[in-house]
Formats: C-alpha cells, sequence, structure tokens
DNA sequence: TCATTATTACACGAGCTAGTGTAATAGTGT
DNA sequence: ACACTATTACACTAGCTCGTGTAATAATGA
C-alpha cells in the first residue's frame, strides 16, 4: 500500500461523510456544480494557481505568462470575478486581481494530489 | 474565525505546497481539468453520490433515484465509464456500476465542506 | 488636447454537452 | 420462438463555452 506518497496530510474522512450524508439535492449538486466548473477549464486553471502563487497580479502579466492574448485573460479574469472568486483593484492603467474565495486553493491543491498520485492506474 | 466547523479535519497545507510548485503547464492543466470536468455536472454528481452511498446500483434504480429517464442516466454512467471513474458488471437484464476511480470521492467530500462551510460569504 | 498603453465591451463562430426520441441489443421466463 | 424488461446505440438539437477581432473606455504623460 504505496498510496498517498507526496500527498499524506490529506486526512479527510472521505467515504464515511459522504455516505451517511442524504443524497445531494439537485439543488445542492449545483453548487457545487458551479464550484466545479470554475476549475474544470485549462486556462482557469493555469490563472488561479498563479494568483495563488503571485497574490496579486494584472491583466497583461497573466498574459505573457500564460502566452495568451489579454482579451482571452480579461474574459476569464472577468468570469471569475463575477463568480466572486476574485477580486480587482486598478492601479494606474493596471487592474490588478488577486483570488477572495478560500475554496480554490485547497480544491486544487488535494486535486493534484490526486492526480499525480496516479489516481487512476492502480 | 468560526471556520470549518463540520468540517474540522481538512488539513490540507494548501497554500503552502501550491506556492512552491512551478506553474502549472498547459499539460498539467489538462489532467486537472479533466477531473473536475467529470465533477462539473449535476446529474454525474448525483450519480456519484448515490454511488458513494450504495456501492453498487443499476440503471433503473439509479433513473428512479434522480428521476430522470434512463437513457439519460446510461449516457452519463457510460461517459463515466469511459473515463474509468465507474466500472460496470452485468446481472441478469440489470447492469451495475460502481466507482473505482479514488480521486472522486475526497473531491466530493472537501468541495462539500467548503461549500457548506459559507466559502463565499464570509 | 493628443498619442500611447492597459483593459474591457461586444458580436461572432467553432466546438462541445447533455438530454430526447426511436430503434437496436441482450437477457429472462414461458 | 415469443413476449417482456433492461440497457444501450444513434441521430438530433438547444444551449453553453471560450477564444478571436474590432471597437470602446480609462489612465498617463507630453
Amino acid at each position: 500500500m504505496k498510496k498517498s506518497k507526496r500527498c499524506v496530510n490529506v486526512k479527510i474522512p472521505s467515504k464515511t461523510k459522504l455516505k451517511k450524508r442524504p443524497l445531494l439535492s439537485p439543488v445542492e449538486a449545483g453548487g457545487l456544480q458551479a464550484m466545479f466548473k470554475v476549475l474544470a477549464n485549462d486556462t482557469r486553471l493555469r490563472l488561479l494557481h498563479s494568483l495563488v502563487r503571485s497574490e496579486e497580479l494584472c491583466v497583461s502579466e497573466l498574459s505573457k505568462t500564460l502566452g495568451m492574448k489579454p482579451q482571452a485573460i480579461s474574459n476569464q479574469l472577468q468570469r471569475l470575478s463575477d463568480l466572486r472568486i476574485l477580486v480587482a483593484r486598478r492601479d494606474g492603467n493596471n487592474i490588478y486581481y488577486r483570488i477572495v474565495n478560500e475554496c480554490i486553493a485547497p480544491l486544487l491543491n488535494l486535486a493534484l494530489c490526486l492526480t499525480e498520485a496516479e489516481c487512476r492506474d492502480n
């Protein structure tokens, strides 16, 4: 049993809680869905990770970092702002974004651990 | 600070790890994206939760439980099987599905904790 | 005011998603 | 073989997503 090597301290009594819990209502499922939808995109994942690493970055910085057009970056940043994941702050010409939603980092981290632990092969 | 009330034992040193980690490559991000896409859907979330609770269920049972047509359920179950999230087993007329991917339950559980802890309002 | 930079607004379009309806397949019991 | 049930295959479609290109907005400096 060589599982969770680099990802040990994830101490979630996962199945226990989920098992006892009554079936997700469509509404509850909808809430979860919204959360996962945010993370279900290549570009947004990289944006969010950049922001976890650097706390605060502006559109052009992110645009260079990801190698994508500013419009595309702005699109996603705004979507994330609409969902209260990010907040924006203007400083001169630049608009800086940072993460305010505390769900993002833990979920990102856990998912990364799990996928790296060869989630699918064993 | 009344946060993580019912979800205490989630001991992920989230930001620490993500912060040190080099920026996600498009490929890495793609892997994560695939994982989150699975969970980014109302119906699939309820299916998966049903299966976490009951270990093994057939199409018609799930169809009744979710109040959806068998075709719709079968569609999703098959997608989940293609992705190696579920496996199927035939018993007479019925085909029973169960979860084999170990990432699902922890992610579902963490997300549920986080969203219930009023992720967005605090 | 004017030129320049940074960001956003908006319309557009290719591509994917998820359910529907119909038809086919597979197993069961007579 | 036949009727019946459970599930899947397939084609179709409404709706959403995400990047693109063009144009507008906002701040800066001369």
